[in-house]
DNA sequence: TTAGCCCCAG
């Protein structure tokens, strides 16, 4: 065999380093093989094997490594294989590598167990985790820093931070690197307060973070919406010169924005000099986060002509933001640059885009596409989404059929099934179906949780059994919460029951006191008895506490575009030919016999001023900007961000038979399909 | 004699 100079091999180092390309790698790779050079410098063959792997060619790393590791006592290329397997995903091939190094008598070192753990962490293999970490005790490298901090992410990754956090205590030097894993664990555990209190401590010991660290800060700033605490960590990143980095940049964007704050998120955004695709799909995401979906289409337009091109994750987000606004029409033109785009469609986007189609309101579409998902791919979320969604349209029957089908297919519900199905039952009335599901839930071992009660609640409630469900919480297993009360007030009002309905408001004063929808709720029971004083007094605490009722909003599609309407809306370009139109449809829709519902207006005032205040409620002005605008056949589609009052739903019926239109409705709970007089709730809702 | 642990969008 010819041997050949050290300069022959810094030669292959240089040109394996500007290598970039498949093509060019098979080349070096060949050359290497027949100069015989591969099995004499290992470190060379370690490289190809690494950019084999990166480039997608694990099997061709595998072969020739196969092909090179003939000194048994090497671990050398053993740790590069693993570490190219762990690197890129191939989290099975890591560990069944790793089982036939221990196999082969090859010692492993602390640059085996670093990658070995990382794959069992991005799997949450604990029990091979356990095993590894059993192995690390054996070979005494429990002391190595490296093989400790990818001990502490393991057991955290996997779920398991308090196991995480015991090796970090037990570490007597920790270095950034552990503080951060340590940070992250409890990031990612959603414990943000104790992850801004490890990261304390790095600054009293004196040590200087590195961008990772500033990162995963950021995320748990973000958790915690603290926006006076956002603003810090964004000083320290100025401070600190980190700025300049681009994850850095991006994990700012997203922090203000998960603060609430998306103006600044946006400014941040604005001032980057290099966007990735992470920035456009954060800045995204704080605009749907927000509630300001017609943002993020703005922006989606702004990014098709940036030289970043949309991901699935930019379609999730994109299709979401078409499930907030219900807007069918835009979801529909998303679906099809997504299957035009020939981007990867995983059962993650597939259901998210079914998920649109149902909430907003093309549950046929929504089926189809379910039909056309090969059986054995269909997951749990595949069957919640189409129980959902059939569910909101009050189609109970039909969420249960397709309950049954999932259990007779093997498919194992998960909490989501049951809230769906429950909730289903709960708009449908179908109130022995709703007790009985529930009664399956532990059959089926999932544990009934809180909001399961509260789904139970709202079924009883609704369905007027006011004491049955009252009786249910105080029988509860678990601490009811405010969603629990809430359903409960809220069977109060439909029947207009004060008496459990004060009850019910006392301990949502205490539990949610700055919830405003509780204060409404009540002062709408109160309203509905004509206890004005009450009302007035409700109204009082509220202004002493300084809260204010959520604005109503509700969005119309129309042609391209999307009209939005708030309550009383000055704002809106159409708004005074809408008013004219709502005031002039109130005029005709009394002829027909419908009497306006003043319980519905929270003020205490003249009835006659509380009759013209209906008229301005945010889905009625969308509905009159409906029939203005749009050809006579087509539906007239509107999404409200609240639930749709008394009063406007029973104008719906009216304005739907007067007018011969088909009106659908969808608020915070569920869809009201409105035609010839009558809705699809059956007025049960 | 060569290699590494932790991070941002969903």
């Amino acid at each position: 065999m010819r041997r050949l100079g050290p300069s022959t091999e810094g030669f292959y180092d240089q040109l394996l380093k500007s290598c970039n390309f498949l093509a060019s790698l098979r080349q070096i790779h060949s050359s290497l093989t027949t100069s015989g050079l591969i099995n004499q410098a290992l470190h060379l063959g370690a490289k190809i094997i690494i950019k084999y792997t990166t480039y997608g060619e694990p099997n061709t790393a595998r072969s020739l490594f196969n092909s090179i590791h003939n000194d048994k006592s090497y671990s050398f290329l053993w740790n590069t294989m693993i570490r190219a397997y762990a690197n890129n995903g191939h989290c099975v091939e890591t560990l069944e590598l790793y089982s036939t190094m221990r196999r082969s008598g090859i010692s492993s070192n602390s640059y085996t167990f670093p990658f070995v753990l990382k794959a069992c962490a991005s799997n949450s293999l604990i029990l091979e985790g356990k095993v590894v970490h059993g192995d690390i005790l054996r070979t005494g490298f429990l002391s190595d820093s490296y093989v400790q901090a990818a001990l502490v992410d393991m057991y955290a990754k996997c779920g398991q931070t308090d196991d995480g956090c015991k090796v970090f205590d037990e570490m007597s030097v920790r270095d950034l690197v552990s503080w951060t894993v340590m940070i992250t664990a409890y990031e990612q555990a959603e414990k943000p307060e104790e992850a801004l209190i490890l990261f304390q401590k790095t600054q009293q010991e004196g040590l200087l973070s590195d961008s990772v660290t500033i990162v995963s800060v950021a995320s748990a700033v973000g958790q915690l919406g603290d926006v006076l605490k956002a603003q810090a960590v964004h000083g320290y990143a100025i401070c600190n010169a980190f700025l300049e980095d681009l994850c850095i940049q991006n994990s700012i964007v997203a922090m203000y924005a998960r603060c609430g704050n998306v103006e600044k998120a946006r400014l941040v955004f604005d001032m980057m000099e290099k966007r990735d695709l992470i920035s456009w799909n954060s800045m995204l995401t704080g605009y749907i986060q927000n509630g300001q979906a017609s943002e993020a289409l703005l922006l989606f337009d702004e990014m098709q002509n940036s030289d970043c091109k949309p991901n699935p994750v930019t379609a999730l987000i994109l299709v979401s933001a078409c499930t907030y606004l219900g807007s069918r029409q835009l979801g529909r033109k998303f679906h099809g640059y997504i299957i035009n785009s020939n981007m990867k469609i995983d059962a993650t986007l597939r259901n998210a885009v079914m998920d649109m189609y149902a909430k907003c309101g093309d549950l046929d579409t929504a089926e189809n596409m379910f039909n056309d998902i090969h059986p054995s791919e269909r997951n749990v979320s595949s069957w919640n989404v189409l129980i959902a969604g059939y569910g909101m349209h009050g189609h109970g029957r039909k969420a249960l059929e397709f309950f049954s089908q999932m259990l007779e297919e093997g498919v194992k519900p998960d909490h989501i099934t049951f809230t769906s199905i429950l909730s289903a039952c709960s708009h449908a009335g179908l109130i022995d179906e709703g007790r009985k599901c529930f009664a399956d839930m532990t059959k089926l071992s999932v544990k009934p949780e809180v909001k399961h009660y509260a789904c139970m609640v709202d079924m009883l409630g609704r369905a007027g059994c006011l004491y049955e469900a009252f009786d249910m919480i105080k029988q509860m297993p678990l601490p009811p919460n405010d969603s629990v009360w809430g359903a409960l007030l809220l069977a109060c009002r439909i029947h207009g029951n004060t008496e459990i309905g004060e009850i019910a408001a006392n301990y949502l004063f205490q539990l949610e006191p700055e919830h405003t929808g509780y204060f409404v709720l009540m002062s709408n029971i109160y309203a509905a008895s004509n206890k004005w004083r009450e009302v007035g007094k409700l109204r009082e605490d509220m202004k002493n506490k300084g809260l204010k009722k959520p604005a109503a909003f509700s969005v119309i599609e129309y042609g391209k575009d999307i009209q939005g309407f708030h309550t009383a809306d000055r704002v809106n370009p159409y708004w005074k030919e809408v008013y004219k139109k709502v005031e002039s449809m109130a005029v005709e829709i009394k002829m027909a016999g419908y009497m306006p519902d003043l319980s519905c207006a929270l003020h205490d005032v003249e009835d006659e001023d509380r009759e013209h205040m209906l008229n301005y409620h945010s889905e009625k002005l969308a509905v009159a900007f409906g029939i203005m605008n749009l050809t006579p056949e087509a539906v007239i589609q509107v999404t409200k961000n609240l639930r749709v009052c008394n009063d406007c739903h029973s104008a719906f019926r009216f304005i739907s038979y007067i007018y011969r239109r088909k009106i659908i409705v969808r608020d915070a709970n569920r869809f009201h399909h409105f035609e010839g007089g009558t809705c699809s709730c059956n007025d049960y809702w």
